[in-house]
DNA sequence: CATGAATGAGGATTCATTCAT
DNA sequence: GATGAATGAATCCTCATTCAT
């Protein structure tokens, strides 16, 4: 695999080739979910988007540039739900804004539950890895941003970007697992309750 | 890849056989933990442990085996840690006795943080799927057990597996993500403490 | 790769068309010189001439057709010079014909050595052998020609064409050699003198 | 292609592995001459030796270095060639030492002609740049040095190092364009002789 | 037991060429 | 006439695994 993936090499103009674009994220996101990234070849990729090789590489330098892409796509459509609520979370209280919060991380993952788990949880022993790290850096600062915004409404702390990162890697974390170990869950309303429950009592005084 | 792996195909039974497959474990290990699972080929385990890839072959039937056995050693070394605790466990105020585990969780992954990372979060991508989710189970279940054992220390719950799902998985990915991107939280005594601040609020009334 | 090539597709009727033909060739001529033979790709040469790859095949049957039209070019070149030369050089003395004639041989390549070289020594393992050995006879014969006709003023030879050859040969390849491992003997007069003197002395009486 | 070639991946131990190896490279050099640089493909070599591809790659890290092997064996070969007749040069006259060092050109090249030609002609447009050039210029070093050696029995010069470069390469050139083009000249008595005194004419007085 | 050697199957990537608009 | 798009066939190379000594 080359060095600098993730950027298209070629922008696709016409329908047509757009469309060829997307068969070939659609297929392998779809394999990813399916099989995992150990099952994800060029030319399954290929095969399932009904094109040939050669058109993959005529869209991506390599495969990881494709996973790159997955991953980014995913990316922008959580920065997106997050931007989407975060302005109506600003007049809501802490305990509302949470619980808003939670529902949407939910509501992203369960679309799509596999496939978001492999993604986020298997592209980092096979994908960029910086890509990844700076990703789950970028929420962690978000919401260590957020925290600070309303620190006064909060349980005292030493470290704002501790109690963050914990609290964005526990509750993405469960949403993976319950993903892939008990989808039921992600349907839920309970497990949004009580996943709320969990942030809202860690960071709000009682 | 064969399909039934796991099983060793033939116990080492001298001394310089049981070294043998140290090495080739330890080997696998470090490659693990140093390339990731993508690095991870017979050849290059052989090598670094210093055999011929024809005797690795000799007391592993194919690679799947030697990740699964990894992946079980890990388990072990967990569950014997739990186990030497939950004796003592039974003893102490609930809330002392979240502190303890915790703190030994973070003690087991603090030792080689990339490789148990690679282990844990890596495998079930890449390895026995099957293992990975029965494993996973298994801690659930263990905590589920331990919480009934207590139920009326704890604030009222619908669903006891539900609540202990929660704590293992956010407990286990932060620990995991801090061996990933925050290594120094490991071994900050102040980690250990909201950790065991997180799950004590959302286990225990006000 | 076909098999007729060198005849081209279809000739180039408006300046436009010429224009795209003559595009292309001065694409192939630079990515031969710069990255040799083995990077010269009909996308590559397509993209540098600023015309899609179907357009250059509008023009050119395949791609060993552009190889063979650029050879011929070369050749061309090649005898035009020969030819604009040999008129004066039958009212020279042989010892000053033979000093234009390397002098002029020289003069082609300096112009652009790296291509010349790639063309004339490159081609013949890339492209037609039959086009390559046929051209290379013609000069041979030419020159035979040139040094039978005046004999007499010759050292005594057994085998005009075997001496011929050998001078043809020498001459070229000192010349091609220069281009790619001593390109400022190109421009010293002095490697001229040598050449000529080199050619002069086998072939005179002293 | 890899970028360090040439270095043998792993050095062959047993006989078996060692006849592999000449097989490949025989395998190759016969490719090499039949269809030229153009058709040497690995799996092509693989299956000629009568091995796997893979088997090929134990010993070659890519198909380059095979090449270069190849490539160093025949400027071995002249290497030696010349070292077993430099010392008997010395005690000859310069007209006969050349008699003999153009002798011996031409049995090393007339052994294989085509191959020969395939591997110092083409290689240098195929293969490592440097390698070749580096190659050449020994030879042109080591006839200067010996030039040098008896200068005062030679044509007075002003640059010893050009009279040399063009005897090596228009020697080396006539050579493997009679490889290539009259094959016949190899083993005529009168090739050599003429080449002889295309060289004596050059170097020595009247 | 151990090991150097060997390999079939496949994987990523490229290329000359054609097609549809 | 020109072009963006598409592709089948190859090409280089790797890997898990087996064999022969």
């Amino acid at each position: 695999m080359a060095k600098r993936a993730h950027e298209r090499r070629k922008e696709p103009r016409q329908a047509r080739s757009r469309a060829t674009v997307d068969y070939i994220l659609e297929a392998a996101a779809q394999i990813l979910s399916e099989v995992g990234s150990g099952g994800l070849t060029t030319n399954r990729i290929a095969e399932r988007a009904g094109v040939a090789v050669a058109s993959l590489y005529q869209y991506f330098p390599n495969k990881q540039a494709i996973l790159d892409v997955l991953f980014e796509m995913q990316l922008s459509e959580e920065r997106d739900e997050f931007a989407r609520r975060s302005t109506t979370l600003q007049e809501k209280s802490v305990r509302e804004a949470i619980r808003e919060a939670v529902r949407s991380a939910i509501e992203v993952h369960a679309r799509r539950p596999t496939l978001v788990r492999s993604i986020l949880r298997a592209l980092p022993f096979v994908g960029t890895r910086d890509l990844h790290v700076r990703a789950r850096q970028e929420v962690v600062d978000a919401v260590t941003t957020a925290m600070r915004a309303r620190e006064n409404e909060l349980r005292p702390m030493k470290s704002v970007a501790m109690r963050a990162f914990l609290v964005v890697h526990a509750v993405e974390a469960a949403i993976h697992d319950a993903a892939g170990e008990r989808p039921e869950y992600l349907t839920d309303p309970a497990f949004a309750d009580e996943l709320a429950e969990l942030v809202g009592r860690f960071l709000l005084e009682d």
